[in-house]
DNA sequence: AGCGGTCAAGTTGAT
DNA sequence: ATCAACTTGACCGCT
């Protein structure tokens, strides 16, 4: 295989380094509630503008070691939508500073070809039937979807979210949620396949019903498996983004396969666990593994290797 | 500086 | 019933 088909595919970093010490900061709902809102706003003002040096700082680093995609932490504004100690970026301090800080870091990553996303947590679930809960994530999904338009990322990615025991019920609930959605939202949203609930299978036409792509997680499809290869699996979900490039998760079990938890992330990715499907493509892989940019060098590493010498 | 308790939130499955 | 797992331990107040 020619190098330029290898080279086709960029490595992604999630959220923080193991090593270089680039630091996202946060605090706790509980510690800003026993400020007055006038000293609390000024300290989360300070944070999000640390924040946003921060994310310069990990976006340099991708840039001068070949990392192509990087994940942003959902706490990058934090405490953001609690609902006490919860702001608007325009009651921060300095908030026009902020804005254009992050701006900044869309320019840099748009210069260096870098491509970013978010992932919100799991308290995220698009069809819950509990109103608060839902109301809550809409919130979330609002302001993720706010700093993804100042720096330009283009994914916004959400597992399906609980089956309540009926299935089909709820992946109808998630539809029609999606397709309520403002379209500073939908337009960045995908959904990703869990390791428990949700198989590719299951999304799949969620995601040809509402255009939004999916997010192929590999090592959630070993976990939780459909009727499925992982190659026709790779290539339904390529469909799903049409002109846009895809967007891929790898990990690597902690304790082997055999482990008694197999979905728990091993600090390194084994090169046998990356599909040899995904590689000559025009493809985002994100590593999740718990050594961070290490261990996104030792998979950039262990595939140029695997390229040079035939197998 | 180091340490232990605490932290906003949902859902599932293992124990 | 409790708890760990999930993209990730970090923060805070006390000593």
């Amino acid at each position: 295989m020619s190098p330029s088909k290898v080279n086709k595919l960029r490595l992604g970093l999630c959220c923080m380094f193991a090593r270089e010490p680039i630091k996202f900061r946060t605090t706790t709902a509980t510690a800003m509630l026993r400020l007055g809102k006038r000293e609390r706003l000024a300290r989360v003002a300070e944070l999000c503008l640390v924040n946003a040096d921060a994310l310069l700082a990990a976006l340099g680093y991708c840039a001068a070691h070949g990392i192509g995609a990087f994940r942003v932490n959902s706490q990058i504004l934090p405490i953001k939508t609690h609902p006490t100690a919860g702001y608007a970026v325009a009651e921060l301090p300095g908030s026009s500073a902020i804005v254009a800080r992050y701006r900044e870091c869309g320019a840099f990553a748009r210069e260096h070809g870098l491509r970013l996303s978010f992932h919100p947590d799991q308290f995220v679930v698009l069809n819950s039937p509990n109103p608060r809960t839902l109301k809550h994530s809409l919130a979330e999904l609002d302001y993720q979807a706010e700093v993804a338009e100042w720096i330009g990322a283009d994914t916004i990615n959400i597992h399906g979210g609980g089956a309540y025991g009926d299935k089909p019920s709820a992946l109808r609930a998630l539809r029609a949620n999606i397709e309520r959605l403002p379209e500073q939202v939908r337009s960045r949203l995908t959904l990703e396949n869990d390791d428990k609930v949700y198989t590719p299978e299951d999304l799949l036409p969620v995601c040809n019903g509402t255009g939004v792509p999916l997010v192929y997680d590999a090592h959630h499809h070993r976990c939780c498996p459909d009727g499925s290869t992982l190659e026709a699996s790779t290539e339904a979900v390529r469909a799903t983004w049409g002109r846009r490039e895809p967007l891929f998760h790898i990990s690597s079990p902690l304790e082997g396969w055999d482990g008694p938890k197999p979905q728990r992330h091993h600090d390194y990715i084994d090169a046998k666990d990356f599909p040899k499907a995904w590689i000559g493509w025009l493809l985002t892989v994100e590593v999740e593994a718990k050594a961070k940019e290490l261990a996104v060098a030792k998979l950039q590493a262990d595939l140029a290797d695997s390229k040079t010498h035939a197998r």
